[in-house]
DNA sequence: TTTAAAATATGATATTTGTCATGTTTTAAT
DNA sequence: ATTAAAACATGACAAATATCATATTTTAAA
């Protein structure tokens, strides 16, 4: 089993604030998984007891509203933490989280890491700021919800996929979604998410490589009414 | 001046997690500001160099869209923090802060704050807490906004500053918002706002006392389709 | 107190988006 | 290779919501 004071991949989150000791104690206590895609992580309503680092792969944090729809609410991908909120707040999950493809994760057992945060103030402060600029991306898809249309919700879906999550060699983007997860994403109905991404597609703005979606036109997408 | 050791009004927020040393130190760098109804406290993309303790008022957390129009994020009210987010991300406001009414509050520099934030674990940990809360909510208001009907979120806002803030004694809604800030609560036209408030009142989910509201069947409220 | 401005209200209409039906293509299992 | 299921696609229509126009009421200022 790998060594977490080893791993690269906690240069890309929160537990790079620990110190090499808490980090050989956390690795000695650490499982590693793999989770097949589709599969469900957690579940809302379920009391989460540690916290989850993507060491490859991706997931969505989605919610199922009344209507029967999900929501997704955040994409997770390598090299995040997965589960911090619930660990923090000591509540059941408020999201559930499903892989997209398949996952190897480490999961770090909540008694463990809960010593770090209660002595440790610089990676709970660390801890904070991933916590901060979640809830600013939050706040910024609340008003992206409330005042842009479908279209132009789409084209932002596409370009922070783009630029956050990055592409493939021949230019498509790395992270492959559904249409229903695009319309999950966006929060419109399946057909409405296929109708615009045709659209996009006949004026341009992407193509598509089987499943695959390719920004043509980065500059016109962001500047879509 | 008061004194921070002696407020109660820190029992509802992070800063009960101080020590009395750190409070009095608190105690000796803030500053009290009155502020007037409809004033900006701060703008997006202002630079925040401290956190503001509401003692008393309202105000709300809004952004602007670029369609010109004012999204609220949040209400902010006696006993919460104002800034936090900024204060521990360092970046600049995201938000802009306006006051519904008088309000009284306490500013604390960030350079004192910080201290307690890089010392202090417990009061790291609670502020870590709070800003999971508002996470959770921000993420459930996105799926609100992303699945629901104008009519079920303004069911919903009314259902939360009910529970949230309360009433005044004859039973009106403490919080007083125009039909405007409803608008921007609930992310639809200030007209429809105003339709789906007429609505309730014809169908008696609601009745106003001026520009008081009145909730009248709460159980209703809860069950708008 | 008078008056202008702002907030509230409501109708008519346009636009956006969702829903349902149906067909095609892709994927995965046998 | 065949076939069933899932995903994707598109048209027709319905429902929700925004926009524009125009009153009415309330508020605040002179």
């Amino acid at each position: 089993m790998g060594k977490c004071e080893q791993c690269i991949i906690r240069q890309f989150n929160s537990l790079k604030s620990l110190t090499k000791e808490e980090l050989i104690r956390i690795s000695g206590c650490k499982t590693t998984q793999t989770i097949k895609k589709g599969e469900v992580i957690f579940d809302e309503g379920d009391k989460l007891n540690g916290v989850y680092c993507v060491k490859d792969g991706i997931c969505k944090l989605s919610k199922l509203s009344e209507n029967g729809k999900d929501q997704i609410v955040k994409l997770v991908v390598k090299g995040d933490l997965l589960g911090q909120r619930s660990l923090v707040s000591d509540e059941r999950a408020n999201l559930q989280a499903t892989a997209l493809n398949d996952m190897e994760v480490c999961f770090i057992p909540k008694e463990e890491i809960i010593k770090d945060l209660k002595n440790n103030p610089t990676f709970t402060l660390d801890v904070l700021q991933h916590m901060a600029q979640d809830l600013k991306e939050a706040d910024n898809i609340i008003v992206n919800m409330a005042q842009k249309s479908v279209r132009q919700r789409m084209a932002e879906v596409l370009v922070n996929i783009h630029n956050s999550f990055g592409t493939n060699p021949d230019g498509t983007l790395s992270v492959l979604l559904s249409r229903e997860d695009f319309a999950s994403l966006v929060g419109t109905a399946t057909e409405s998410a296929i109708r615009v991404l045709s659209q996009f597609k006949k004026e341009g703005l992407i193509s598509t490589v089987g499943k695959h979606i390719k920004i043509e036109n980065l500059g016109e997408l962001n500047r879509v009414e």
